[in-house]
DNA sequence: TGTTGTGAACGAGTTCACAGCG
DNA sequence: CGCTGTGAACTCGTTCACAACA
């Protein structure tokens, strides 16, 4: 850990920075200047600079950024030039599905596992991956270096899932039951929760 | 809007507060300090009596919070007495189970129309709701009094669905497809992204 | 005593204004 | 001249320390 520490919105940021940047190198373009990736994100371009500014001069003044040079930091800044394996627990009813449809599958992450309670499912094949008991979690993930887990089981059941993730060696888990889950300090947890956004909507539809 | 403003990231843990208050009620639970709160939800106590002492003073010296009291501030600040429609863009992928999924459907937001592109859905009724073709959304919608939004299609259409939505009156969007939507400024949209938080989630693993 | 309520200090993130450079 | 890069001001949110009070 000798890189400087970024700020955590930076961060949050460069996920969306990434999937603009290889779209446009898909499109043909080989440099752009922050005022039009600004247009693009709806992120103001003093962010934008100031983001990119962290990890060193990437920009020639005058005339923008280089989008190889960009991408290939960021990948690099968000370690993603490795592989990281995931494990999708409640694969019935969000788990596959807001996978496809986030089109997260960018390269650096892979399904590797799901898992589910529901009997009617296990045994299935979901995205070319087999669905096994969550009971199974710890026989199926132990020695296997799985990091992540995505945690899409309903609230109830959510903290066991969890626990049982942590036990076979997951280190960061995205949340998308509507739970707090108290985990050990070396695991990592993003709450992703719905009702907080749609309560945040209303109140700002009512109060401006 | 004579009520005081309240910070951003207050309105946005109420929904949290709400949940759990709600669940210790019907546990029988009558009253309640902010370090209990804390441990339940992972949020500091004095952020807990910080957000409540904006409405006002709530809570007893020496004992905690009536939580009859409470909730019924909450839903009133958040605006939940009134029943919020929504309508659903891509009911095929996300729009559906995320909604059983995560549980939101308290009491306060209701879903009244299901659109999807897809040949094969429509017509069908999904949770009670008959799903139409999105070139409808406007037909449908007209006159139907829709404030909320719930954005669920791919990336490649969501600014086109997204532009129906407002067309047909929507004020308030919550979008999950990754990509950025400029509409016009009296419409508020929420942006979740599976990536960013991946994204965040990765990096902390490999910094810490 | 126990717990709320709150001004003040602190910290994180954003914006601004402009210096630096192709 | 145009666009990047950046210290400084500002804004927002969190935490602290402690006063208020049942």
């Amino acid at each position: 850990m000798e890189r400087p520490k970024f700020p955590d919105e930076t961060i949050r940021r460069m996920p969306l920075y990434l999937r603009c940047l290889n779209r446009l190198i898909i499109l043909g373009k080989d440099t752009l200047t922050s005022k039009e990736l600004s247009e693009f994100l709806g992120v103001k371009p003093t962010k934008i600079r100031k983001d990119f500014s962290y990890f060193g001069d990437f920009g020639t003044r005058g005339v923008g950024y280089d989008l190889n040079n960009l991408v290939r930091e960021i990948r690099n800044i968000l370690n993603l030039d490795q592989e990281w394996k995931i494990a999708v627990a409640g694969i019935s009813n969000v788990g596959c599905t807001i996978l496809d449809h986030l089109e997260f599958n960018q390269p650096g992450f892979q399904i590797t596992h799901a898992f589910d309670q529901d009997p009617e499912l296990i045994g299935d094949t979901v995205r070319g991956v087999t669905v096994h008991d969550v009971t199974e979690i710890e026989n199926q993930l132990s020695g296997e270096g799985i990091q992540l887990g995505l945690l899409a089981v309903p609230a109830i059941e959510a903290r066991g899932v969890a626990d049982s993730l942590v036990d076979a060696g997951v280190k960061g888990i995205i949340n998308l039951a509507p739970i707090f889950i108290d985990l050990p300090e070396d695991v990592e947890v993003v709450q992703m929760d719905l009702s907080s956004e749609l309560g945040r909507l209303v109140y700002h539809l009512t109060n401006s």
